[in-house]
DNA sequence: GTCTATATACCGATAGAC
DNA sequence: GTCTATCGGTATATAGAC
């Protein structure tokens, strides 16, 4: 566990240099992981890319573990948001449907670095292997949307269920490999495009 | 450079053995790699996996970049062999881009873990560098076919080539992350069903 | 070709001064 | 809160016997 527990209430007056440090010590982190990948980052290079010493990184959180869990907990609440949103919703599940896929692309792109490094887990670590299992259950809960569009008749039905949700997922989820935020392409534009490809395919309309 | 060079030649007679053995070792390496990432990989863990020791690893390779280098050779090797299969044909654009992508999935599932272990390359030495760029320019040939169909009305341009690319090839890629040989789809259906979606999308048939 | 033993370097993490 | 120095462990890679 962090060892600046308040560190996430903001404005908290003077006191918010500590919110501030453990914040800027998680996105050089997050950065670097992403970059070279956890495991071939290590604290020294944290140490230089922030400007201070292996030490003064110890005094903010336990371990290079910490770091990793604390990020990923960020994307994984992040993505779990947007289910807890859909489940207010009405609509048929094929509008359902879009509005989680929309609100993924979203957080993606608010969040890249962070769901970038969720995306790229091996599950080497029990951190990691926790990661996976939330995400394996968002992952779930989408597929699950999938087959009540595919019962209502929205999605065509010669393609099963699982390969349909991998493949949207997989499309999806590559957005962090190549999407850079400030870019030609805006956040709600990358979002429409995703939607209508996996739709209504890239063949010019019939 | 690997110290048994002709390994590659097959059915030298019974000299056979080394060709063998390094096959062996590039498997598990591999496997390896794609279980923990090739960072958290260690030389010890290829032995035990091997039932030998370390030394009898450097043996038959010159280090673990060896390893690393000659797999993604052979990933690389193969994708390149589709576009040069592709460039002997005939046919429009949209047939040809076809082709490519069709090609580019049975590669994928003929050589999965080796196609794996490229598509999670990060960079971080020379040799993850150069085949970065390699892979960089298969991307970029199919890109041009992507255009020309665009140009020739078989695809829609209402969105960018680059994206239309980027977000195909995160379909296709994220194939390694699921797709399993000897389950219940077979590498044709699919091929397919990618070829399918990335067309005529989900939605039910307009 | 494979082994044990080891050289050398770097890793994550800690101690203790300031 | 940050520093220097260092611990114990493990990494890649090699030496030399067999």
């Amino acid at each position: 566990m962090s060892q600046t527990a308040p560190a996430r209430s903001a404005g908290n007056g003077r006191a918010g240099r500590e919110a501030y440090d453990l914040a800027a010590v998680l996105n050089i982190a997050v950065a670097a992981f992403n970059d070279h990948g956890y495991e071939a980052t290590s604290m020294g290079m944290l140490a230089q890319r922030l400007g201070t010493s292996k030490s003064a990184i110890y005094y903010h959180v336990s371990g290079k573990e910490d770091l990793l869990r604390l990020a990923l907990d960020r994307a994984l609440s992040e993505l779990e948001l947007v289910l807890t949103k859909e489940m207010a919703r009405s609509g048929d599940a094929g509008d359902r449907l879009r509005f989680v896929l929309r609100g993924a692309v979203e957080v993606l792109v608010k969040d890249l670095p962070y769901v970038t490094l969720l995306l790229r887990l091996r599950g080497n670590t029990e951190v990691e292997r926790q990661a996976l299992a939330r995400r394996r259950e968002f992952d779930r809960a989408v597929a699950e949307l999938v087959e009540q569009a595919r019962d209502d008749g929205s999605l065509r039905a010669d393609i099963d269920a699982r390969t349909t949700t991998r493949l949207l997922f997989g499309m999806i989820n590559s957005i962090v490999e190549w999407y850079r935020p400030g870019g030609p392409i805006t956040p709600e534009r990358l979002a429409d495009d995703v939607i209508s490809v996996a739709f209504d395919g890239l063949a010019t309309a019939r």
